[in-house]
DNA sequence: CTGCAAGCGGAGCCTTGTTCCGCTTAATAT
DNA sequence: ATATTAAGCGGAACAAGGCTCCGCTTGCAG
């Protein structure tokens, strides 16, 4: 029997050899497919690459957003961490939470269909919304209370609602030239700021 | 022979009766089935309820966006004309703007997954995407153009990224109560005006 | 009334998601 | 080393939806 110490981890503490190494092999061959035709590639694209049968990947990911979240994991986890950072050291929490966004933008606009799929109420993707959600709206939080305090913005705007405003403004066809994301945040951006009496 | 005169024209026009007939049934069937289901409804549910085949579907609507278009046509010309006429009426200009948007918000909002379809470029709704712009960035590039004419906001703003960056915004699962596009749409415009020297 | 092209329907093929179950094999006990 | 066994595996199979194709039906002109 196996020892079963650890359990539930990150990812596969206490599973047989071969389990770990399928599972380890998922996630090189989600990265590489997502990276190729977007987020929403075919299961049985990812379960070619990686050599294993689809079964195989639906045990270790229930759910598709499981296998994204997973991909994306230490991205978003190196994001949120990076808030804080930034309130500390930018010159104003305005400033730093410019420079946030720009980071979450930026992640946004370089994964193929991940804005899209966050917002998609299709079964699958749900969870995707809910763990980007739960990890990010705190920390925008942060910094937006912080900005407010600074009275360098209104008050009254919700985090939540902030970033899935940006998630939206991410969505969009390939490099359309003529739409970019970061302008329209900017815009949004500036929409929150007080009028200054300057 | 048919006769085959007036090629061409918004509907109908030069075919059989029994053509005729279920293209009307279809645009009727779509519109239902658009309201309960969404746009992105099975084609084979709106053949369905409209009593017709796959097939005639398709012979009449090569591509699902031909549908959407027909079905919403009406409002969205309702809406491209009304641009000028508010133009004419607000008090200024970025009024005009302002009630212009809220015009195509509510379009939008109301039409479950229209603004989702809008940008998804999965083929067969492309066409969607194309028709909504080139109707509606005209009207916008008007409304924006006096309002800068007006110096009531900053010069720059491309009508194309506008539109599309307020139909992103108004994606999302629907009626979550703590996501409003109008608030985001309000914050975007917000953004666009002039630090006015009052 | 007749001929025929316009129009029709839906069977059928393809892609993709998801489940299910008999077989394989890693890990342990002896 | 061998036996035991449950964890893990693969992929056949089913469901759903998009789209096409072709033999049949029918409106309409002559």
């Amino acid at each position: 029997m196996p020892a079963a110490s650890d359990p539930g981890k990150t990812t596969s503490r206490g599973k047989r050899a071969d389990a770990a190494r399928n599972e380890r092999a998922l996630l090189a061959a989600a990265a590489e497919v997502f990276v190729s035709s977007g987020v929403d590639a075919p299961i049985r694209t990812i379960a070619a690459r990686a050599g294993v049968g689809v079964g195989t990947i639906y045990r270790h990911f229930p759910a598709r957003a499981d296998l994204v979240v997973a991909v994306y994991r230490h991205q978003v986890e190196a994001c949120a961490e990076t808030g804080p950072r930034l309130l500390a050291d930018a010159t104003t929490p305005l400033a730093a939470l410019r420079g946030w966004v720009d980071l979450f933008v930026d992640f946004l606009v370089t994964k193929h269909g991940l804005a899209t799929a966050m917002q998609s109420d299709s079964s699958g993707f749900d969870a995707l919304h809910a763990y980007f959600l739960d990890r990010l709206v705190p920390v925008c939080e942060q910094l937006l209370d912080a900005a407010v305090a600074a009275e360098e913005i209104e008050p009254g705007v919700q985090p939540y609602e902030l970033m899935r405003g940006i998630g939206n403004l991410c969505i969009g066809r390939d490099s359309d030239p003529r739409y970019d994301p970061r302008r329209l945040v900017e815009l949004l951006l500036r929409g929150l700021e007080r009028p200054q009496a300057a």
